[in-house]
DNA sequence: TTCCCGGTTA
DNA sequence: TAACCGGGAA
């Protein structure tokens, strides 16, 4: 080592030894997930199944490992492959999805199965650049599927990843605008072999060890190599821009209810809040509750309001007024209406919240 | 209650 | 750049 010139010194030690480290690390403590190739038995010649690297990818956007695990069991229990999946109805999708939140995943979940058995044979393609033209696979989905399934040499970045980087090399940039900064600073450490298990190694550091809160570096493999930790600064990074406050929004909706105690439901526009969905019939939801709300009702009937559902979205927090209702003599549904008994509706969190108001109410 | 966290699309 | 959700921590 002594007599390695200084030129080589800069770059190619230190990266040998954040990636092999790394993977050293992952070796012992990989998490083990459901969906997920471990790294002994990847290296006795398993392969991950593509079909469900893609569907916990899709389902992990945005949402935990805790939360996704179980509703992922139950999605490859109902459709083992792409083929089961493309050819089920969207709105068997949808349902199974409910809860799960960012319904455009579900419904783009669907036209990539589609696609995929209609024009890819039901074969997944191997390379990032053709996963990336698919439905509801961006950057950080056709570089994971990439590097996960087919073990491509594809630069990985999420949250976690960012975080990792961020930290190790004291990023200032803030995000979203570090991302290319750290796309250069991963390019320069990331491994030829291994790139599934590498990418899988940063995440699991990131979730498990290197934390947005108190992370944990005394027990991190590479806080040698982290310039945040070397400045006791871990906790600084990343930078990121400050967020906005967000407005409060109000509506109302209605809960009728038929003699045999089943609720009036009605399918959501496919795009926008919850598009595609199943909720109760309402107003839209504004600034301020001006007008007449019941013009919104479905049906001309006793509204009695029996409660509040609040909820917050990505951009707005929103205050419904719930009223419940009888369906008056001769009621008939629209089209686009149906009758559903509310503890089998599959529901978004928010129309849920608006039915326990009933319930309570 | 409020705050924080996180990928894709248009 | 803004729209798009729900869960967990503070």
């Amino acid at each position: 080592m002594e007599n390695v010139p200084s030129s080589a010194k800069k770059k190619s030690p230190a990266s040998r030894s954040v990636s092999g480290v790394l993977l050293a690390w992952y070796d012992r403590h990989a998490r083990e997930l459901p969906w997920r190739v471990g790294p002994k038995a990847r290296k006795s010649g398993e392969r991950p199944d593509p079909y469900a690297v893609w569907l916990s990818e899709i389902m992990l956007q945005q949402t935990t490992v805790a939360t996704v695990a179980p509703r992922y069991a139950e999605f490859l229990a109902r459709w083992p492959d792409v083929k089961a999946m493309a050819a089920a109805p969207l709105d068997d999708i949808l349902g199974q999805w409910a809860g799960l939140g960012y319904y455009a995943r579900a419904r783009n979940l669907h036209k990539c199965a589609v696609v995929v058995a209609e024009e890819h044979d039901g074969v997944f393609p191997d390379t990032e650049e053709h996963l990336r033209a698919l439905p509801g696979i961006g950057a950080y989905t056709a570089a994971a599927i990439a590097a996960i399934a087919f073990d491509r040499r594809a630069i990985v970045i999420d949250g976690n990843i960012e975080r990792v980087v961020s930290r190790l090399y004291e990023i200032a940039t803030p995000l979203p605008a570090a991302k290319e900064e750290i796309k250069v600073r991963l390019e320069e450490i990331w491994p030829a072999k291994r790139s599934g298990d590498f990418a899988q190694g940063l995440i699991d550091l990131g979730a498990g060890i290197c934390r947005p809160k108190a992370p944990m570096c005394l027990l991190c493999p590479v806080s040698e190599n982290c310039a945040a930790q070397k400045a006791s600064r871990q906790e600084n990074f990343p930078v990121k821009v400050a967020r906005k406050a967000k407005p409060t929004r109000v509506g109302a909706v209605f809960a009728l209810t038929n003699a045999k105690g089943e609720m009036l439901f009605e399918r959501r526009p496919e795009k926008g809040l919850l598009g595609g969905m199943l909720g109760l019939p309402g107003t839209e939801w504004k600034e301020n509750l001006n007008g007449d709300v019941f013009e919104s009702a479905p049906a001309k009937a006793k509204w009695q309001k029996t409660g509040e559902a609040t909820h917050t979205f990505t951009h707005f927090h929103l205050t419904l007024d719930v009223y419940a209702g009888a369906a008056p003599k001769g009621f008939r549904r629209s089209t686009d209406q149906q009758w559903i008994r509310p503890d089998e509706a599959r529901l978004p969190t928010v129309m849920k919240k608006a039915v326990k108001a009933v319930e309570k109410g």
